[in-house]
DNA sequence: GTCTATACACGGATAGAC
DNA sequence: GTCTATCCGTGTATAGAC
């Protein structure tokens, strides 16, 4: 199987194909080694163009990252706003759900990441909540999606019905969520998400909208 | 410094010094032989008493997941129950938070794991939720606090002003996130998780509840 | 400037001697 | 039950070939 020409690397390649791997065979999967197999390249080779290993990775996280949609926080509905990014970012996640656990530990250095959280903040803040209340709510939110992402709730639980029956009675039909993982992990989110976004709109009225009122331009 | 007695391993001893190990050094600095040789003793003795190494990380997540408290679920206030077994659940995992990124990918066959999962989906039923509601809010819960345990919100930016100040206009304080941290997670999981609660409290009025009344013996 | 060969220290795990 | 010896795979530094 001859290539065509010399498959020179370079960093989007490199970043592609990493991408494909961990997709494919997960965290654990992904060596250098391996990652330069796939290049039809020897290990060291990419240490030409990504000093380390986690260098690879954050571009990767990051590639991840940048294809979450914030520009719901340019219009002054915060909740829609909210709702929509926490969905996008959900996609955004579920798609490469094997790297959730590199990116969920923080933005780091990463641009994209950075620039998402600059957005959320940044739109809270314009609505109408103090700074730390922005912070509070921007993190809540990213520990719902980044949980919901982390691994599937439904993937959790084994398949084994001898196992829930022997000490677990209410869990009976646990090894059946299996089956319906999908729409158990999305029904989760759904409902999670609501819940949130309701009891925040009470806390802004509660608190945001009667001082916004008493304001001289509120 | 010689050991009064031969310091024979028992899966107890390797488990609570596993559990030390990680506190200390995270987890990527747990290996086998590293946990030997804080027993006194070389790698492969280690398989005498654990098949694998994950064997040995089930029995150190399963031991965390042990001190979680699902007692409130005994009441009929599944609002209140929900609320301490949050709380007892985050301050389980934060006291451990380097094992919780393993912990997080669901109960597997960890009987601790499964026992809460067991209790809460137990509860909720019980209050009168349907099933399938019920799966999605212990799935819901789990993932909020599984996202606030798996690495601080605050931690997750670097202590670096100038890389805000380019370019991430609304960032500009990111930094000081690491000097607050404890006051900004915990206040983002507060926050998060009175919405949560807040939320769901008025989806039951609006659909358990009213089901509830309208049966012969509500 | 890009890749290969080689080397080192370390990882999980197994086999067999004591 | 613990040891030694061993296998194979890992991240990555370095030197040199083209």
């Amino acid at each position: 199987m001859p290539r065509p020409r010399q498959p020179r690397l370079t960093r989007q390649l490199i970043v592609e194909t990493a991408t494909a791997l961990i997709d494919a065979e997960g965290l654990p999967a992904f060596s250098t080694r391996r990652l330069a197999a796939e290049l039809g390249v020897r290990g060291p080779s990419l240490y030409n163009h990504f000093a380390t290993k986690d260098e690879i990775l954050d571009a990767v996280a990051d590639t991840v990252t940048a294809a979450v949609d914030t520009s719901g926080f340019a219009s002054r509905d915060w909740v829609a706003a909210l709702r929509d990014w926490a969905w996008s970012y959900r996609r955004a996640l579920t798609v490469h759900p094997n790297i959730v656990p590199y990116l969920a530990q923080g933005p780091g250095r990463r641009p994209a990441a950075l620039a998402m959280a600059d957005a959320v903040y940044g739109g809270l803040v314009r609505a109408g909540w103090p700074p730390a209340r922005a912070t509070h709510i921007g993190a809540a939110l990213r520990y719902f999606v980044a949980g919901s992402a982390l691994g599937s709730f439904a993937r959790g639980f084994v398949e084994d019905p001898a196992l829930y029956a022997a000490h677990y009675p209410h869990l009976r039909q646990a090894h059946r969520l299996v089956e319906h993982q999908q729409s158990v992990d999305e029904g989760a989110f759904a409902l999670g998400l609501d819940a949130l976004l309701h009891g925040l709109a009470a806390e802004y009225t509660r608190t945001v909208a009667t001082v916004e009122a008493a304001r001289p331009n509120g």
